[in-house]
DNA sequence: CTGTTAGCGCCTTCAT
DNA sequence: ATGAAGGCGCTAACAG
């Protein structure tokens, strides 16, 4: 492999002049420039990732965090994970994953003490997670995907889910419902402590109070038979829910509430939030989607910051917006 | 943070000697390891991964290659890639992402070239991926995860997803069905040229001949729409089909064969092959699970091999074994 | 605008 | 069983 020795030999000019080069960090000139260009490219050179980072520049590596138990609930974790990568690719950064070890805590530490990583981004935040004391005292820079409880002056960013909810109660309210449903994230996620179930129950309740509608409020599970169960018993409330609020992907949800002898949206409206595009369904459902694209850039912004070097306690909490489908209606009227 | 000169400071030897103790290449006295390692702890010292990459030793690093459009159909890709960071920790490696670039071959010639990585896994393999012959020519330690058309001498491991159609097929043959509908990999998958989709078929098709017994096939779709139409016309064949294998996980498809009137296994057996854990199902269905620990273990086994020097073409294929379920019976009687 | 040089932290050969 | 010293490839301070 060719070195930065090697380059300047080939364009006949000092090392260093090849690093000034590379790092833009003083006036070269044209002609010196275009040397030194062409003999990079003759030699398809790469700088030494391991040289640079020992030199004290950065490694331009990013940790990304998340509990190795997170996967088994979170399908859309991949989808957050690709557009990490782009994110942290349009910076010239790569992600290094820290999701194998027993141990979350324990994988910060390592990573930040043997400068594997310039700084991390941590996924699938429970309300109270040790990684967030950890990393402030580690003093590793990061940015949280997702909001704790408390984030202890750390960047993070995080779609308003209480705000996703509250705007699908207040539209189905708008619509005349009175008796509305609202399907939680699943027992998993409740019990994993992931943020963002209760805070979007939160939301609808607040908002439910406001607009003075009654909320029914069940969890989901990923059990068919355990969905199934549940929806019937909620249906079965007296009095009953004239439209379903559905808070992520329970993608056999309509399916079940069909296979009831519901309609949608004649017997019952239906808002999906936190939602992820939708191939599977037949109707357009209303949706509040799940904006993974722009949490996982602000998440990359907040963490180069971190970096460069300001401490900020920055956040983001990106809004909700409905997009209405086809799949809200008046309530019918009680025969 | 500490250095190994630290260290040895404090534990009264030369820091070649901690060297030592840290990679074990020379004996040490019990005493001064002693020393060496409550240095170490009491510092909490980690060695400098640049530093070390730098003098030639290893980076411990592992890229994992996934083109980016892979995301879209295989949300099984997260479940891997956990497996798999597991797998190298156990190897005290870690995982370096390369899923967010537009250029699959460009990012790992980046990676190779500036030495982030010692060795790369690559996943979502087409039949011929061109990141096969660019592994070969950069010389970079690799393992492919999926059976490309031609290895070019590539240690790769995959499941046998042809031996598990046939299996299906033949419990199905074996059973009394004569007419059995194999739902194969979506379109998607089948446009993107993933290597496993047309492999599934093709077992099914030869077993099919050996067993005279005829095989329906069509694709699934992620379209619940299309699936279901689909679903209707391979229902409606004359003569209809008496059996299901279903490849992969289109977990709605149960649901479509019910609601269509079709109850399991009385009306119609149902086989699932290359299955995920079935949290979702009424019924256990009959079935062959992806084996991903075991393919994720082999395959960082085989990076780590090549990366150890061993330029060996070994291949895994890890034979599928079918659970029997509550979902095969015999064919219902023509009426 | 460009060249020379020191040193980042570690491993390893050579010497004892 | 242990030390001393050189150099991996790169950047940045210092010279010109």
């Amino acid at each position: 492999m060719a070195t930065i020795a090697d380059v300047a030999r080939r364009a006949g000019v000092a090392p260093s002049t090849v690093s000034y080069v590379l790092t833009n960090r003083r006036s070269i000139s044209p002609a010196t420039r275009e040397a030194v260009e062409k003999a990079i490219r003759d030699l398809d050179y790469r700088p030494h990732a391991g040289a640079r980072s020992l030199r004290g520049a950065r490694t331009r590596v990013l940790a990304l965090s998340e509990p190795r138990d997170a996967g088994r609930y979170q399908s859309i974790g991949w989808r957050f994970v690709h557009h990490l990568s782009s994110a942290a690719r349009a910076h010239d950064y790569d992600l290094l994953l820290l999701t194998g070890e027993d141990n979350v805590v324990d994988n910060l530490r390592r990573v930040a003490g043997s400068r594997l990583a310039d700084g991390a981004m941590v996924m699938s935040l429970h309300t109270d997670d040790p990684r967030v004391p950890a990393l402030r005292e580690l003093r590793f820079p990061a940015a949280l995907i997702g909001k704790p409880r408390n984030a202890m002056g750390l960047p993070w960013c995080d779609f308003d889910f209480a705000g996703a909810a509250a705007l699908a109660v207040r539209e189905l309210a708008r619509a005349g419902h009175r008796q509305i449903a609202f399907v939680g994230s699943s027992d998993g996620e409740f019990q994993l402590g992931l943020n963002y179930a209760p805070r979007a129950v939160a939301g609808a309740r607040v908002e439910a109070k406001a607009a003075g509608v009654h909320l029914h409020v069940i969890r989901s599970s990923r059990s068919h038979r355990t969905m199934v169960r549940r929806t019937r018993a909620l249906l079965a409330s007296d009095p009953a829910p004239t439209a379903v609020i559905i808070h992520y992907d329970v993608p056999a949800l309509p399916s079940i509430l069909r296979g009831e002898g519901y309609s949608i949206p004649e017997d019952l409206s239906v808002v999906v939030i936190a939602a992820t595009p939708d191939l599977s369904s037949e109707l357009p459902l209303a949706r509040s989607e799940l904006p993974v694209e722009e949490m996982t850039r602000n998440a990359v912004e907040l963490a180069l910051a971190a970096i460069e070097g300001d401490p900020s306690d920055e956040h983001r909490l990106i809004p909700a917006r409905l997009t209405k489908g086809q799949s809200i209606a008046p309530p019918r009227r009680r025969s």
